[in-house]
DNA sequence: GTCTATACATCGATAGAC
DNA sequence: GTCTATCGATGTATAGAC
């Protein structure tokens, strides 16, 4: 085997792989529109397989079962998380920048309920993300700590506090709203509340023998 | 006919109506498990009326179809609600009202998250509750309501903050800390936020031109 | 109102040829 | 890696006797 089969091989074997994952792409395009249309659950691996032009059994060269599928969905769900709500970039002042973040994070979840459902509910019983999977998911989480820090928040009892914020809009945005912008934009009110709050407690705490 | 057979009649059919009734709860009740087991849309009609000793298509003497069930037990979890949420009186004092409030609508989500998720989420694609189960729900949103005013809550997008504050922490301790109380003991800090910011708000807005 | 029998569709997953 | 064929189970709902 000459140094130039081995190159040709190489690309060959690139080539087979990009299409092998284009292909995993597609289907998992699909499994997003067919959730959307029949929810999580009523995905169908028939319809699923017709949507891509493949026989049905086809689908399991590429996963190896529906919960598999999940797991996949799980995964590329929080990606897109990352993406669009931490790939822009933030103002400057640690406040607006924690509005921004909220602001962003309903407008994720109102653009597909279906998505907001995987991602942060457990709409398949039995069905537990694997670790890669999440680890995803704690990156995002880790970045909105990050932020919290910046605004002086630094209690986990307030970060979760902000976290049921962030759950709490979303979730009444997507059911009860879907569509509309009726509890997006009260994200500014909300951090302010908050932040007041917060920081008023940080400062009494700090001000212990030191009243300005 | 006699008066005495009338009576006799009506008797009867009475007892008929209790019977029916008491086998529509235990359905019902079955359904629930069942939903605790396999989520709300695994309740399979086979496993169902193998829990209450009936033929299959028996059920269709007590429910129309499978969405009727959903109905029923949406109007049913509302009731629960309004009788474990209302049920047992507040303080006086209106925060410390607020506070109970949001205790209870968080441990009632969490004692059982499939009922959280039918009556608080869109778990069933289709699915839309009849007028006469939704308005159960809105009875208890109106009480709701009466006890924000009752604390000096009386903006729509304040009484919206609550309710996605409620939301969120039902949620996060849901999905996040199931059997938990990591979101639950967070009820009396957010209520404090909340009003802290709100009446301050409010406070504000009436000193215009009346700086005591 | 309850039963048996069954219609009729759909499901996820596997076997095995090519 | 894709296909055809099919398994075995399950789903809701209906027909019709009793």
């Amino acid at each position: 085997m000459t140094q130039l089969d081995q190159t040709t091989e190489m690309q060959t074997s690139d080539r087979r792989t990009r299409r092998r994952d284009a292909r995993k792409a597609a289907i998992l395009a699909a499994a997003w529109e067919l959730a959307r249309r029949d929810g999580l659950l009523g995905i169908s691996l028939r319809d699923l397989a017709d949507k891509v032009d493949l026989a049905q059994p086809s689908l399991y060269s590429y996963f190896a079962s529906k919960a598999d599928l999940y797991d996949a969905m799980f995964a590329e769900g929080n990606r897109q998380l990352i993406d669009e709500v931490l790939g822009e970039p933030f103002p400057h002042d640690a406040r607006e920048a924690l509005i921004e973040l909220l602001r962003r994070a309903v407008l994720f979840s109102s653009a597909d309920p279906v998505r907001h459902e995987l991602l942060f509910q457990r709409p398949v019983p039995g069905f537990e993300p694997s670790a890669a999977s999440y680890a995803v998911a704690k990156e995002f989480y880790r970045s909105g700590v990050a932020m919290m820090t910046a605004a002086g928040v630094t209690e986990q009892a307030d970060v979760d506090l902000f976290t049921a914020l962030a759950a709490g809009l979303s979730n009444q945005q997507v059911a009860n709203d879907p569509g509309g912008d009726r509890w997006a934009v009260l994200a500014e009110r909300a951090v302010d509340l908050f932040l007041a709050g917060v920081t008023r407690a940080a400062a009494t705490t700090a001000d212990k023998g030191d009243p300005s």
